[in-house]
DNA sequence: GGCAGTCATCTTAGTACTAAGATAACTCGA
DNA sequence: TCGAGTTATCTTAGTACTAAGATGACTGCC
């Protein structure tokens, strides 16, 4: 392995992860932007190989959502996706206008509605789904399912702390950072 | 009933490298789903802070990669950033109207031509940079610069995998996949 | 009970792209 | 040297969103 010059000050330990202005950025800057290429690269594929059912890769990420937790709130499933709440309307409208999902009204709150996969979507996502899997694996081949796991350790720490992290701008008191 | 149904047959595990048809598809799949929410995250995080002095992620993408490499060639900037031919010529001719990169001859080829950033264009990203790459260490800082290393090199093996997958659909013998 | 504040979703208008194809320029073999 | 094929960029039409605000519903304090 022969690690190639990987020199770090060496400071204290323990407060590395909290230093304050994190002098060195050139690390994160890589990190972003391979992280971003990784990404497009992948998200191409994905893209191609839902398309060919007539989803977008938002619109399967709703039915793959549904699929695995069952009915969400329209609140909950903005969240898992990522998208503004205007966003989840024009999605979820999409969807249902094919006839994948429908909207039911939630007991407790007359404002919140759940998103629930109609039998069609059910079949939909079933029949999809596993074809999906083997693909994305081979997208991702060039990690061992290992390397994959640890990848998607730091990814998970990566993306937690970025959405904790305030944005710039109208950084109130929101928590989320979606309109 | 928690814990949907995750299940994989038991096989051998010897050959679980170099499986033909990559079998265990878990870890690509979670990879993939913390890979897209980190991305997600952290682009917003770009977005708001370069939106600041009026710029897309992209075209600071652009200008970014102008200002370390020097003047590039339309397609060389297109493979840079991923995004289509189009989306080029439509970044670059919004850059070019607010004055920041002009587009200049290649002399041995009619059809090319460069991307050259502007003295105000040279000026804008100079004073943009380090903000931004201060920013973005901190929206990375739930890993230390080593691990952010670590990752570095995962996700460059991973993006060159996809990047050379072929696409499902028209799969002819393009090489990037990009029109 | 009533009102101020907050929240979940939806609406409207706009934008940053993509897909597909057009165009002009280059290459290379016959 | 011609023409068939390829390549680099641009054009056109369309789409998948976002931003900002509207609307109706909930909460809690008085």
């Amino acid at each position: 392995m022969t690690a190639p010059l990987d020199d770090e000050p060496p400071l204290s330990a323990a407060d590395a992860k909290r230093n304050k202005a994190a002098q060195d950025s050139a690390p994160a800057l890589k990190a972003w932007v391979v992280l971003a290429r990784a990404y497009l690269a992948i998200s191409r594929h994905v893209a191609a190989d839902v398309a060919r059912f007539g989803l977008t890769a938002s619109e399967f990420g709703i039915l793959e959502a549904l699929y695995h937790k069952g009915p969400l709130l329209l609140g909950d499933l903005q969240k898992k996706i990522l998208v503004t709440s205007g966003g989840v309307t024009y999605l979820v409208d999409r969807l249902a206008r094919k006839g994948l999902v429908t909207r039911e009204s939630f007991p407790g709150d007359k404002r919140s509605r759940f998103a629930v996969l109609t039998p069609e979507g059910s079949a939909l996502i079933k029949q999809i789904f596993p074809g999906h899997a083997k693909r994305l694996a081979k997208v991702l081949g060039a990690l061992t399912p290992k390397e994959q796991k640890r990848l998607t350790g730091m990814l998970r720490d990566l993306g937690k702390g970025a959405e904790k992290e305030p944005l710039p701008r109208e950084r109130k008191k929101g928590k989320t950072g979606l309109s």
